[in-house]
DNA sequence: TATCATAGGTTAAACGTTTAAGGTAATGTT
DNA sequence: AACATTACCTTAAACGTTTAACCTATGATA
C-alpha cells in the first residue's frame, strides 16, 4: 500500500532535480536531453510515480480532453433513441481517436455552469429541451459545435431539413389528400395532443421547424391544405408516446389517407398499428417517415423516409470542434422510396 | 464581451471582503452571517461571476462530480446494444438525481490513467475488454463498483447468472438432444468461430463464463453431451456477427435442436433467421436467449429467455458507488418462457 | 467585574502542476 | 580570441480555489 501519492515534487526531489525538468520529461520531449528523459522516466516507473496529475494540470493549462454532448433531452432517453445513439456512436469514436473523453450533459439540466470550466467545449445535439442552456451556450467562453439546429456564430452540422421534408412530402402528397403530420416537440406539452393553435416552441432552426415548413411547401404546391388540428405534437420520439399518436391518428375522422412523421420510429409504429387495423398501406393510407433507421428496411411494406448518417454527423461535429472550424456545415440526404407511398 | 474571467480574488478586492469569505458564501453558508451572505451572492450576480471555478474546486477538493462509466468494449458498440444502453440509462438517471455527471470510458482504452486523478469514482459495466483496466481498477484509490463481473474486495451489482442460465437450459433441454451453444466472448477472436480447444478467456467471473458454467450444469444433469465444438464464440452482441453465428449454426451438421444463446440479440437473429429457413420453432429447433429485452416480447414466436432488469443494475451501480456501499449485491432475475421451447 | 463562548470574519498555506524567464557551460563562428 | 548560439537546467510565479488556524468584538455566565 502507498503512503500517500507521490507528486512532482516528490519525484523532483529523490531525483535530485528540478520540478519543470519532471514536467518536461513527460509533456515536452524538447527541452532536455535524451538520456536524461528516459532515465526520469524509468526512475518514475520504478518508484510509481504515473505522471503528472491530471487535476492539477486542468487547472494549469485549462485543458482536460473532456468534451461535453449536451443532449437535446435527458441522457436516460437520448440513449435509447437509435437515432441520437447513432450518433453519439460517431462522437465517441472521433473524439477517442484524438484521445478526448466524453461527458454526456442532459438537455433538461439547469444550466452548463457547472461544467464549463473544465471541459474543453460542447458538441450540443439538437436544441436543449432547457432554452437556457441556448443562451448560456451563445456566450460560453469554450467553443461550441451545434447539431440539428443553428445558434448565430458558431459552427454547426445540418442536413437541409426544409428540404427533406419538402422532397418526401412532395413525392407522397396529391392534390384532395387528407393529410396529418406527426410531429416533434412543436408545442409545450409533455403529452401527445393536436397543435390546434398552441404557439409553436423552440429555437427557428430546430428540425421540427424546419421539417414543418418542408412539408407545408409541399403541401401548398400541391394545393392540398392542412389545418392545426391536422397536425399532433410528441413531446420525444419514444415508442409509446408514438403508439399514442398513432392511435389517435387512425382512429380520427376523417382519416387521413397521407400521414408526414417527423421519425421514422413515429412513422413504424403507425405503420405497425394500420397494418393490424387492416388498412391497407400505401392505398388506403401513405406513411413517411424520417432519418432512415435500420429498422425501417425491415419492415414490410418497407417505409418510405428520408436517409441521413447520423453517425456521419457524429464524427463531422467532433472534427468540426477539435479543428475550430468557423462554418455551419450541410450534409447531404436522400430520399429513400419504400413502399408506403 | 467581458475582458478576463473574473476570479475570486478579483470579486474580494471588489466587494472589500476576504477571497475566504466569498468561497464560503458559496460553499459553507453557516460560516457567514445570512445578511452578508446575500448581499455577496447579489453582488457577485451583479458584477457577473457565477461563482468559483470548477477546475480549481477540482483540485483543491478533490472531486470533481464527475463519474467514469467504463464500459466493456467501444463506447460506440455499447451505446448501440439495448442492453447496455438501458444500462446506460439507469445510470444516468441516478447520478443526475445526485447531480453528477456522467463520464463515458471505453473498456479497450489503454489505461485508467488518464482520468482516475480527476473522476470520484468509477462504474464498471461487463469486463473490459483490456484485462490490463481490471488491474488498474483493482487497485484504484478511487471508489469503483463493478457490474455483471467481480473484483475482489470492491462492491458489484449482479444476477446469478450461473443459476439463470442453469435453469434456462434445464427447462430446454431433453435428453438426447442435440446442443449448440452461442456465446458471447469466450475466447480470443475478433470473429465468430466455434470454441473448439481455444483457451477461454476474460476473468472466471464474467457472465459469459458464469452462464457457461450454468448451460454445462444443466446439460450434465439431462445427461446430455455439449462438445467444444458445438459451442460458438462471438466477440459482440451486435446483430451482424449473430446472423453470421446463426448462418453457421443453421447450416451445420447435424443440425442442432436445441441453441442457448447468450443474448436476446443472437437468439432473436437465429429465430429470424430458422423461421425464413422454413424450421419450425419449437418443434425442430428450441432457442432460448438471455436478457429479456422489449424486442423479445414482440417476435411470434415470443422468445423463451431471462428477464432481468438492466435499468435496476444501472441504477444500484450508481447508488451503490455513492453511497460507499462495500457488499456485493445479487438481482433477481426471472425465467420468461415464450414459446421458443 | 472578570471570564468564557460564540459569531463572523481574516490570513496564509496548501492543492500539484506548467512555463516564462534566467542562468551556465559547451559549442560554433569569424 | 572574442563573441554569439545553442543545449540543457533551474527558479519562481502563476492557475483559482478551499480550509485550518487565528483574530476580534459582542453578549452570556458566574
Amino acid at each position: 500500500m502507498k503512503k500517500t501519492k507521490l507528486t512532482l515534487k516528490d519525484v523532483a526531489a529523490q531525483l535530485g532535480v528540478s520540478t519543470a525538468t519532471i514536467s518536461n520529461a513527460f509533456n515536452r520531449p524538447d527541452q532536455l536531453s535524451q538520456a536524461k528523459r528516459e532515465e526520469i522516466l524509468s526512475q518514475c516507473k520504478k518508484i510509481g510515480y504515473s505522471g503528472p496529475n491530471k487535476a492539477a494540470q486542468i487547472l494549469r493549462k485549462g485543458t482536460s480532453n473532456i468534451v461535453a454532448l449536451v443532449l437535446a433531452d435527458s441522457i436516460a432517453y437520448m440513449v435509447s433513441d437509435p437515432v441520437a445513439s447513432t450518433f453519439i456512436k460517431g462522437v465517441s469514436s472521433a473524439l477517442q481517436e484524438q484521445g478526448k473523453h466524453l461527458l454526456l450533459y442532459a438537455g433538461d439540466s439547469k444550466s452548463i455552469l457547472d461544467v464549463v470550466d473544465f471541459v474543453d467545449g460542447f458538441i450540443c445535439y439538437g436544441a436543449p429541451r432547457n432554452n437556457k442552456l441556448i443562451d448560456e451556450l451563445a456566450v460560453s467562453p469554450k467553443p461550441v459545435v451545434t447539431v440539428d439546429f443553428d445558434i448565430d456564430n458558431k459552427p454547426s452540422i445540418n442536413i437541409d431539413n426544409e428540404d427533406a421534408a419538402y422532397q418526401v412530402a412532395s413525392s407522397a402528397l396529391n392534390e384532395g389528400d387528407s393529410v396529418a403530420i406527426l410531429g416533434l416537440r412543436l408545442i409545450d406539452s409533455p403529452s401527445t395532443c393536436r397543435v390546434y393553435d398552441s404557439p409553436l416552441i423552440g429555437v427557428e432552426s430546430s428540425i421540427s421547424h424546419r421539417r414543418l415548413d418542408g412539408y407545408m411547401r409541399a403541401a401548398k404546391e400541391k394545393n392540398v391544405a392542412i389545418s392545426k388540428e391536422r397536425i399532433w405534437h410528441l413531446p420525444e420520439s419514444g415508442r409509446s408516446f408514438a403508439r399514442q399518436a398513432a392511435k389517435e391518428v387512425l382512429t380520427s375522422s376523417p382519416r387521413p389517407n397521407v400521414v408526414l412523421c417527423m421519425s421514422d420510429i413515429i412513422a413504424l409504429e403507425l405503420l405497425h398499428m394500420a397494418l393490424e387495423m387492416g388498412i391497407n398501406v400505401p392505398l388506403d393510407m401513405k406513411i413517411t417517415g424520417f432519418d432512415g433507421i435500420e429498422e425501417a428496411e425491415r419492415t414490410r411494406p418497407r417505409l418510405t423516409t428520408v436517409c441521413q448518417s447520423s453517425a456521419e454527423k457524429g464524427v463531422q461535429a467532433a472534427q468540426a470542434l477539435l479543428n475550430d472550424m468557423e462554418e455551419k456545415t450541410m450534409l447531404p440526404f436522400e430520399l429513400r422510396e419504400g413502399e408506403t407511398i
